[in-house]
Order: C-alpha cells, then sequence, then structure tokens
DNA sequence: TAGCTCGTTGGACAA
DNA sequence: TTTGTCCAACGAGCT
C-alpha cells in the first residue's frame, strides 16, 4: 500500500466528533478526506421525511463548521461516489460506523465488497448502538420478544457499554475539489414551511450535549412519574441528536450514571434500552417497517377513510388532547412520548386506520423519524408487534387529557382556540353548556371541530374488530 | 420438565 | 370517592 496516505471517514448517521469510533481510527491513520453522501437512490421507497431533511441540513452545516469549512458533501449512489473519490485519491481505507436500516446493511455490504477488491480497506466500526443487535440473544440463540428479559437479561448482562472516546485532537482534513456546496444537496423545502421549526431547536454536537446536560441537571431527577406530562420538562428530548448522531448513546449513557444510582436514573437508562430493542427488532425482523410481525394482523378490516385520516393529520379530529398532539408534530417536528401513544391509539383503534399510515405521518413529519424506533412503536400502539399492548387496551383521550394535562396547559398552548375553556370541558368541549362555549367564543363545527368519531362506540367497534380476529385465527 | 409468575404506558364497572 | 377485578393469551424466565 505504498504510497497510500490517506483515509475517508464516510460520516452517516453520526454527525459529531467525540465519540466517533471510526473517526477515531481515521484520525490515527494520518489525513482524512471527511465525506458525507447523501444517497437517496438506494433508498427506494423509504426516502427522508421533510422534518428529517430540514434536521440533516442544520446538522450538516453545524458539522462542517466544527471541522473549519473541511466537510465534503456529495449527493448520489454511495458506491459510485466512494470509488470515484478514491480514483483521484491516494486512499488506503474507507471507515464509517454502522447503520442499521435493512436496505443500508445491504448497500454497505456491497461497498465493502466493492473497495476491498480494489484492494482499498473498508471497516466498519459500532458508534450507535450500546450493545450490537446480534450479541444480544436468549440461550438457545433465538431473538427476544419481550422487553424486560431482552434488557434485563440480555443487555444488562452482556458486557456494559464501553467508555465515550474523546474528540480527536487534530483533524488534519483534506478538501475534495468535487465535492458540493450544502444547498445543492437540496434538504430545505421550496416553501419554507422549516422556517416554523427553528424556534424550537438547537442543531448539532455541541447543542446535544447542552441538551443533555441541561436535562440531567433539571428534568431527569423527576422523571419516573413526571415524564408522562406533555406540559412539563421532564424528558430529555434528545431523540433527534441521537437520530443523527450529534450526540451517541454511550455519551448519553455514562453521562447519566454519572448523575447516581436512582430509580429515576434507571428509567431513563431503561428507555434507551428500548431504543436498543427496536434497533434489536429491526435487525432480527426486517419486515418490520411494512409487515405485522403478527401474522394473523393480515387479516384484520383497517377502514379506509381519506376523510378521518386528513381530519387526524391536521389535528380536527374534536378530540383536544388528540389535536394538540398533531399540531404539537406539525408546529414543532415532535410529539411527546405519551401523546404519541394517545394519538396512535385514536388512530388505530378509534378510527381504525392501519397503523402504516400513522407511521407514514410520523416519518415524514418528525424531527426524529426513525425506522426502527418509529415502527417498533407503531407496531406496539396496533398490538401487531411482539411485546405489543393488548387489543382491549384503547386510550380514551378524553380521561388522557384530563389525568395528564390536568390544567390544560399543553392542550391550550396547541389549540388556542379552546383556550377560555373551562378546565371541566376543555377534554370534552361539546359536553359544555350552550353558554360556557358562547362565554369561551367557542362554536362547535366553526371556530373547533366536533367530534369524528364517539369514544365509546369506536372502542366497542374496535373490541369487536380485534376479538373476531382472535376468532378467525381458531 | 412442568408449573408458575410476570409482563412500560388502560378503561369500565361493580362493590 | 376509591379500590379491586376483569378484559386474552402467550413468551420468557424462574424454580
Amino acid at each position: 500500500m505504498l504510497g497510500r496516505a490517506i483515509t475517508i471517514h464516510w460520516f452517516r448517521q453520526d454527525l459529531r466528533l467525540s465519540d466517533n469510533p471510526a473517526l477515531t481510527k481515521s484520525v490515527s491513520e494520518g489525513k482524512v478526506i471527511p465525506v458525507y453522501i447523501l444517497d437517496d437512490e438506494n433508498v427506494r421507497n423509504r426516502a427522508m421525511g421533510g422534518a428529517s431533511r430540514w434536521w440533516l441540513h442544520h446538522s450538516l452545516d453545524a458539522l462542517n463548521k466544527a471541522m473549519g469549512g473541511n466537510l465534503n458533501l456529495y449527493r448520489g449512489n454511495a458506491e459510485t461516489i466512494l470509488k470515484d473519490i478514491a480514483n483521484r485519491h491516494s486512499i488506503k481505507a474507507v471507515y464509517w460506523n454502522r447503520c442499521y436500516e435493512p436496505w443500508r446493511i445491504l448497500r454497505d455490504a456491497r461497498i465493502k465488497e466493492a473497495l476491498k477488491k480494489e484492494g482499498i480497506e473498508a471497516q466498519s466500526f459500532n458508534g450507535s448502538l450500546l450493545w450490537e443487535p446480534w450479541e444480544i440473544k436468549k440461550d438457545d440463540g433465538t431473538p427476544y420478544r419481550v422487553f424486560t428479559p431482552f434488557y434485563r437479561k440480555g443487555c444488562l448482562n452482556a458486557s456494559a457499554p464501553r467508555k465515550p472516546l474523546i474528540k480527536p485532537k487534530q483533524l488534519d482534513a483534506v478538501r475534495d475539489e468535487s465535492a458540493l456546496a450544502l444547498d445543492d444537496l437540496n434538504l430545505l423545502p421550496s416553501i419554507r414551511w422549516d422556517k416554523q421549526l427553528e424556534p424550537y431547536w438547537k442543531i448539532g454536537e455541541e447543542p446535544a450535549h447542552d441538551r443533555l446536560y441541561q436535562f440531567l441537571e433539571e428534568g431527569i431527577t423527576h422523571y419516573k412519574q413526571g415524564r408522562d406530562f406533555p406540559d412539563k420538562p421532564y424528558v430529555s428530548r434528545l431523540s433527534p441528536h441521537l437520530h443523527f448522531g450529534e450526540i451517541s448513546p454511550h455519551q448519553v449513557w455514562h453521562a447519566a450514571r454519572t448523575y447516581g444510582d436512582d430509580p429515576n436514573i434507571d428509567h431513563f437508562c431503561s428507555e434507551l434500552g428500548w431504543r436498543e430493542f427496536s434497533y434489536h427488532l429491526l435487525y432480527r425482523f426486517p419486515e418490520l417497517p411494512n409487515n405485522n410481525l403478527q401474522a394473523k394482523f393480515d387479516q384484520f378490516p383497517w377502514r379506509s377513510d381519506k376523510e378521518a385520516l386528513k381530519c387526524w393529520q391536521r389535528g380536527q379530529t374534536g378530540y383536544p388532547i388528540v389535536d394538540a398532539g398533531m399540531r404539537e408534530l406539525w408546529q414543532t417536528g415532535y410529539m411527546h412520548n405519551r401523546i404519541r401513544m394517545i394519538v396512535g391509539s385514536f388512530l388505530v383503534k378509534n378510527l381504525l386506520i392501519d397503523w402504516r399510515q400513522g407511521e407514514r405521518w410520523f416519518w415524514d413529519c418528525l424531527v426524529d423519524a426513525d425506522l426502527a424506533n418509529n415502527s417498533a412503536s407503531w407496531q406496539w400502539v396496533a398490538g401487531c408487534g411482539v411485546d405489543a399492548a393488548p387489543y382491549f387496551r384503547i386510550f380514551n383521550p378524553i380521561t388522557q387529557g384530563q389525568k395528564f394535562d390536568p390544567e390544560g396547559k399543553y392542550t391550550r398552548r396547541f389549540v388556542p382556540e379552546l383556550s377560555n375553556l373551562p378546565d371541566k370541558y376543555l377534554f370534552c368541549p361539546w359536553e359544555a353548556p350552550k353558554l360556557v362555549l358562547e362565554q369561551a367564543g367557542v362554536i362547535l363545527g366553526k371556530t373547533y371541530s366536533e367530534p369524528i368519531v364517539d369514544v365509546s362506540c369506536s372502542r366497542a367497534r374496535a373490541l369487536e374488530s380485534f376479538s373476531r380476529l382472535k376468532e378467525n385465527v381458531e
């Protein structure tokens, strides 16, 4: 390999400099060409959603600035582009951190093979999971299907997550003249709806760490109970940073662990365990994003109701807690976890609309849209996944609102047309006396929707459909 | 090995 | 008003 002195670090879902195993390896070998490739060609029907593209634009911008403007950007087929760079420079190796989406696993295996054929070393590292999905398995070698034993027996008994690596002291970066400008990636929408997301987020590696430490200082001591209240600052909101790899789960895990050993911290770490579980499921069951894990659900009589789907997407179902959630999603690119369950249950159980419709909408709107987490969670809500919510667990959007947003602050923030309605009727405005509605300036059907389904009738309908499913199998 | 207990997130209803 | 029970069924893990 005489004369070949340069390595490529291929950035993917690891848009950070610290705790980056592949980058550390590259830097240790001398000059590095840092590369990011927007590979839309290999994705097929899973193109990144609009909100994710917006986040990615800003995350690449932040990473590029952190590297003194030396990030090389490309758009197109990753294999072709990597080979092209290798042909124009004396490249001895390409290093990257692994991704686990099925299409990426196949593509990366092909690329590894192709590079090796050209005499270029290709090596991948673990930069985004605490435990590799193939490492955690039951004693008989088959994959876990239930979270608790997966986490307690599989993960916690395996070797502890490695300590985070420090940021390389010096990065001897090489610019490639064929690289594109950030705007050439066309990640921002032509109609600038993304402007409304801006006030809610600070994007990049440094803001991700600020967010983590703010949460550890102010939120984690209330996590176990407080995480259920969407108005409270007791969730980490690290999900988009983790998805794009601006921070690694190892950094989060170890930082949380240094804050002590109490049930709140254990609970927060177990949520990282859920992230691991989703990746484990996606790896073991690559059809997770598209097919019911329980085959009996293939017979389920989902309703096709475009009008109802549209009302749900726009936050016009007439159920204030559902509408608040859907509007939070649209306005901020995010939705609180408790509310995700409520709107998910409403779509799947009250409207009887296929979970995949909900999954796709979330995919397009969430800044933290993540194939593993999103599809595993939707299958959980629908009850068709492994270790899923039982079919009779149907969230009541009225009582859930009263229970988890008792002062109505969250709901009033995103459904301002109801802000003058007293707490008593906030989650069921149709039950308010005429005078109360009048005084609050609410005209049902005009200023705010009438409920698009009756919650108890649709609950009974769902229970019946789900129980028929059981009869069909027997 | 068979039997037993437990399982992230709920709701309705009866007592 | 609050509390207990039931709404299935099965995989995982323990004894």
